[in-house]
DNA sequence: AACGGCAGCAACCGCCTTTCG
DNA sequence: ACGAAAGGCGGTTGCTGCCGT
């Protein structure tokens, strides 16, 4: 599509859409032997052709040793509620304050899950024109909530009413549905790559 | 059993900020 | 002090699998 005629030498194909075991691999083991660095020219040493931010990405939400994936507690649930409403969108923010969890999977889970919900409290609530969830974007979300000034010791609700008769129905699976059957395990990529690397 | 719709997740895109020369 | 490059972040999109009809 919008690929330039390769008028230069450097310009090798860069690699898009999901990542394969292999390039996983490598991934892995080039960080194993140099360690983080430079991404860009990560990339290009470790023989990916894919972009700096692309392994970037895949590295800090998916190939970390100490990233933990899916089955999001109902304890992290509210801390991430709590935290989104102090801070509203700052998933990397919020992130930090989440061992182990990634700032994508925290917004994917916030726009899956919980914001789904609020949607449901609001219909259950009845119509509220002015609220307007449809066009409220995440970020116009955490209007309703007391951020900014308001400090964590302040914080009462941090969602609405509704929202809380919602936990006590139940709504939020614990153990959310997320598995990884279908692919390999970080276990096996780590241990795969102790094979390869050392 | 087949089809269509929906939900969830991984990855990409573009903008903003930070760092380095 | 300025400009360029890289990193970081949030928003959005596309794909895949599951569920209901």
């Amino acid at each position: 599509m919008d690929k330039k005629p390769c008028n230069s030498q450097e310009e090798v194909e860069v690699r898009k859409g999901p990542w394969t075991m292999e390039e996983d691999l490598i991934l892995i083991n080039y960080i194993a032997n140099h360690g983080e660095g430079v991404w860009n020219s990560l990339a290009r040493s470790a023989g990916l052709k894919r972009t700096g931010k692309s392994c970037r990405l895949r590295w800090l939400n998916y190939l970390r040793p100490d990233v933990r994936r899916g089955n999001i507690t109902a304890e992290e649930q509210l801390l991430i509620m709590e935290l989104h409403a102090k801070w509203g969108n700052r998933w990397s923010k919020i992130a930090k304050h989440l061992p182990g969890r990634t700032d994508n999977e925290i917004k994917n889970y916030w726009r899956t899950r919980i914001q789904k919900h609020i949607k449901q409290a609001e219909a259950f609530a009845g119509p509220n024109p002015d609220h307007g969830l449809d066009q409220a974007s995440t970020s116009q979300m955490s209007g309703c909530y007391p951020t900014g000034t308001h400090a964590v010791e302040s914080y009462s609700p941090p969602i609405h009413p509704n929202m809380e008769m919602l936990f006590h129905q139940g709504p939020f699976p614990t153990a959310p549905t997320v598995s990884n059957d279908n692919m390999w395990s970080m276990e096996d990529l780590w241990s795969m790559q102790l094979l390869n690397g050392e």
